[in-house]
DNA sequence: CGTAACGTACCC
DNA sequence: GGGTACGTTACG
């Protein structure tokens, strides 16, 4: 078995023993320098995402502030799925149709990683907006 | 600086 | 919920 991590259902997809292209290898060393890159950007919308009154409410928050932690970063291809091992794009999918608009990988090439979520499965953060929107509407009960 | 792509918002 | 559009980030 040479693939430790495995698994829930995972496409069976012909994944044989890839000699990790050099391209692969040598991006995966030269990301290993850095670490934290300065967001100052990413600290401005943050701090204005706060203050549009998303403070600790909850011990929700708890793995609210995990998720955020994590999902901060933007993730990179892990280069060992067959999508990313793909050369070029299809270009015929929507994506390589939209790319003018849509600026997304080639579905055939976008990786399973990344695919599937920012971790196994947390808190549903698909209602960020919605959230913000019933938490100013649903004040008015408490506060009156 | 230019390009590719991720993450999220917005539309239905 | 899925698809698309946009802003933003990471890298050459
Ligand atoms: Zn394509
Ligand atoms: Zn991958």
């Amino acid at each position: 078995m040479p693939r430790p991590k495995g698994g829930m259902g995972l496409a069976p997809e012909n994944v044989y023993e890839f000699p990790a292209d050099m391209e692969e290898a040598q991006s995966l060393q030269l990301q290993r320098k850095c670490i934290e890159t300065t967001s100052p950007l990413s600290k401005y919308i943050e701090a204005e995402h706060q203050e549009a009154g998303l403070f600790s409410l909850s011990p929700l928050d708890a793995s609210l502030e995990a998720t955020l932690d994590l999902q901060k970063k933007r993730r990179k291809k892990c280069g060992a799925c067959t999508p990313c091992l793909r050369k070029e794009n299809c270009g015929t999918c929507a994506n390589c149709l939209n790319r003018k608009t849509g600026k997304q990988i080639c579905k055939l090439r976008k990786c399973e990683q990344l695919k599937k979520s920012a971790f196994h499965g947390n808190v549903h953060r698909t209602s960020s907006r919605e959230a913000q929107k019933q938490f100013f509407f649903c004040l008015p009960e408490s506060v009156c």
